[in-house]
DNA sequence: CCGCTTGCTACTGTTTGGGTAGCATATCGC
DNA sequence: GCGATATGCTACCCAAACAGTAGCAAGCGG
């Protein structure tokens, strides 16, 4: 299943930093995406597939997996999928992207 | 070649939006640690090779050809590769992980 | 010329992801 | 009870992405 966890070492690194763990988890097809899309509270499997245009239930649950391994997400009540007090905190550190990306695309028009 | 740029749809997402081409384009394999390794300036095609465990020159080649394109990266002088003044403001962008990422360690160990 | 580094491409396999179908369970109305 | 619907999820097979290795052309120092 490729666990990702903080002192285990990603792929790329030896050393077992936490941010390169990281780095490898949230660079996996779909993943920043997921974190993405849960920012407004839980979503169900279907839901989410249909919010990333399909995306097969396979790579779904495998991202879900990986993610729910890493404590960043977790079920919900009383279904559905939702971020954890910890996946809240990632997507906060995550949020300047959304400046970021709305600066990069009045530049480059 | 997969262009990602901000007014283009981006993978899963027909609205355009600037923060779905921008997740689409870090959600690539090496690409959010390639952003990462430049931190601290430029760096050679090989330099960049050996930083990431020796990933594949076709692959590297590939992201980044993506990122100069999105201006993200530029080429370095006299040689090699280097953040684009929005590429460093993206950078600062995604620091905050790192706090994440230290955190996550001592919570999950 | 020789040796070294540069960025990069070609080739061949393995891994990952995509696409579709369908299952087992639960819940609702009736 | 029955069907109808929604849930999370697995199996299967095929295409795309990536890994691993070799090697090339250009530039520079000697």
């Amino acid at each position: 299943m490729a666990r990702v966890r903080p002192g285990l070492p990603a792929r790329g690194s030896k050393s077992g930093r936490p941010i390169m763990a990281l780095l490898d988890l949230l660079g996996r097809r779909w993943a920043l995406r997921l974190v993405w899309e849960l920012r407004e509270g839980s979503q169900t499997f279907r839901a989410l597939q249909e919010r990333c245009s399909g995306l097969s239930p396979t790579v779904l649950n495998r991202r879900l997996s990986e993610l729910r391994e890493a404590g960043i997400i977790a079920r919900g009540e009383p279904t559905g999928y939702a971020l954890t007090a910890e996946g809240s905190e990632l997507l906060a550190a995550l949020t300047p992207l959304r400046g970021w990306a709305e600066r990069w695309a009045r530049r480059s028009s």
